[in-house]
RNA sequence: GGGCACGUAGCUCAAUUGGAUAGAGCGUUGGCCUCCGGAGCCAGAGGUUGUGGGUUCGAGUCCCACCGUGCCCA
């Protein structure tokens, strides 16, 4: 429609001879007496015309040339906006359009084909996932589900570390644990991981092994065996939000395979790098840096931002189109170095998508629930979905943006679980399969509203202004869609729904759709069919279920 | 101390990326089931968008300073 009313426009100026050396943009304006769409490019070019706003809107609508077919008004208002108003007619021909795409609908190739990675989660195998992490995970879940609506081919990825010294007092905590119950009297360290998971799985050992592993290193099975279970912890969880990763990437595989050395070559031959205080040093100042940064410790030992590197640079190699990275706000400061580095290293980081989320901040009993995974003092993912469903967890953490500070009310979560707004999105699916279950008891079926690609309904026989609104929410579908994946902004989705979920509810509570008139009920058929199936695409996309029953 | 984010109704958050009268949910006040699901619908109250400047036809949105919160770095 925009890229129609654009044309329309641009041969009115041309009538009229205007230039205009603006481009022509619309947009929907809040207020229903503006219209449906509006264009603000005469008060933009007013002054280059050197005439006022209206009087360039003015001219142009003199000559302006639309198909009465679809749009019914068209108007200059207030300080020059042209705004137009389309016909019932066009709006409820959206009916048709998602009885035709059916579980596609919303679907598009704005971005068929092209290589995506969106990198997320990314949590090392210390602990279980927290509710923090659950924020990132259910995040970069659903950026990907999205970018794979717009054509991208996405892949999901896993970055994580089994071999730096987290992971050694990781495998220290369990052994000190391990001597415990064979009971050696041991001082366990404030700095080693308190968490009961720790206890469990020096339990498995001994169960095992019985006494036999008190002589082992704690780098050596203690470590391993940590790690490996506490992958299948977090992979458990993940998978109980539907979330699933086709990579999981050792950063260790770095350093075996010579990448690390291979940056530092990189960064030497480019004259990016000296020695200062036993210490390698990137010259972040002359790629426009604000300070150089450590690379190598005079331990000899990398900081993180030298596999950081190593790894866009493997991404890129990858052939991945564009790379979306999903931190905590805790990466905030470190990304900026190493974009800088790839950048001067010739790559395009222009490819390359940062995405920060703030923190989660935990509320129980009325006070701020300090959040460590070393002292596991921390409320688990796995937890909250215990307490208040998959559905929820992935609603609530999709419902604001990323850039807030969410503050998460454990107690409020678990009483008002059922009145959380996801209920009233599904409920509204439930209501629409129940009517059709209805329809079908009545003698109205949809097999015959619907049958194969035939269509036995008049569409025109809807004139009710809520059957309209609900037909026109219903084509908005597939543009926030767009605009969702052009913002990576899942929230937008969970709005619009909300929309549509809202001129339901109105429509069936003024009308009835299994009426006698078979006619008109078919066609009001149609439209429950089309905004159920809107409804079940937009929860596909967030990753929540679609109920016929609630 | 420095850097990066964020301050919007009592609470949790939106606001089409600079547009017209700042909107939802929860809570609150008052209505609505003869009838396809009341987990719903309708109406009301609730705001100096942290504070003060600036940019322009126009600012919650952009710029500067300050206040507050969070994260990171030394």
């Amino acid at each position: 429609m925009k890229e129609y009313l654009r044309t329309r426009i641009l041969s009115a100026l041309e009538k009229a001879g205007l230039v205009v050396p603006v481009e022509i943009s619309f947009e929907k304006p809040k207020a229903e007496s503006h219209g449906d769409l509006s264009t603000n490019f005469a008060l933009l070019a007013a002054k280059e015309l050197k005439m006022k706003p209206r009087d360039v809107a003015m001219k142009v609508v003199a000559v302006l040339e639309t198909d009465p077919d679809l749009v019914e008004k068209t108007e200059v208002a207030g300080p020059g906006f042209i705004n137009f108003k389309f016909t019932d007619k066009y709006f409820l021909s959206f009916v048709d359009r998602v009885l035709d795409a059916g579980e596609n609908f919303g679907r598009s190739a704005a971005a068929a084909g092209k290589k995506t990675q969106v990198e997320f989660v990314s949590a090392n195998p210390t602990g279980p996932l927290t509710v923090g992490h659950g924020r990132n995970a259910v995040f970069g879940d659903t950026v990907a589900n999205i970018l794979q609506w717009t054509g991208h081919d996405v892949t999901r990825e896993y970055y994580f570390n089994n071999a730096g010294r987290q992971m050694r007092v990781l495998g220290n905590s369990v052994k000190l644990r391990y001597l415990e119950i064979l009971g050696e009297k041991v001082d366990f360290p404030e700095d080693h991981y308190q968490g009961n998971y720790i206890r469990d799985i020096a339990q498995h050992l001994f169960d095992e092994h019985g006494s036999s592993l008190a002589g082992e290193p704690p780098e050596g099975v203690f470590k391993d065996r940590a790690e490996q279970e506490i992958f299948e912890d977090i992979k458990q969880s993940l998978g109980r939000l539907g979330i699933k990763f086709d990579v999981f990437y050792n950063e260790n595989s770095l350093y075996e395979t010579g990448k690390i050395k291979e940056v530092i070559a990189a960064l030497d031959l480019a004259g990016l790098t000296y020695e200062k205080d036993g210490a390698k040093w990137f010259k972040a100042t002359a790629a426009g840096g604000e300070q150089d940064k450590v690379i190598v410790k005079s331990t000899g030992e990398p900081t993180y931002r030298l596999p950081d590197i190593a790894y866009h640079i493997e991404k890129f190699r990858r052939g991945f189109e564009l790379v979306v990275d999903i931190f905590g706000s805790d990466h905030i400061a470190t990304y900026p170095d190493v974009l800088l580095a790839l950048k001067s290293l010739g790559h395009d980081t222009e490819k390359i998508k940062v995405l920060i989320h703030q923190f989660v901040t935990i509320f129980q009993n009325g006070e701020v629930v300090k959040m460590s995974t070393r002292k596991a003092n921390f409320i688990t993912l796995d937890e909250l979905i215990d307490w208040v469903g998959a559905d929820a967890v992935r609603f609530f953490f999709l419902m604001r943006n990323i850039g807030t500070h969410l503050n998460f009310d454990i107690d409020l979560a678990k009483k008002q679980s059922e009145e959380n707004p996801v209920f009233y999105l599904q409920y509204a699916h439930a209501r629409i399969a129940s009517i059709l279950r209805f329809a079908e008891e009545e003698g109205v079926p949809l097999s015959e509203v619907i049958s194969g690609g035939k269509k036995n309904f008049d569409i025109a026989l809807l004139k009710e202004k809520e059957e309209i609104e609900l037909s026109k929410t219903l084509g908005n579908f597939p543009e926030v869609v767009d605009a969702a994946a052009s913002t990576f902004e899942p929230h937008r989705i969970i709005n619009y729904l909300q929309e549509v979920a809202e001129a339901f509810h109105r429509f069936y509570h003024v009308h009835r759709v299994v009426i006698p008139e078979k006619d008109l009920a078919a066609s009001r058929l149609a439209l429950c069919l089309a905004t159920k199936t809107v409804l079940a695409n937009g929860f596909k996309i967030l990753g929540i279920s679609a109920p016929e029953r609630m």
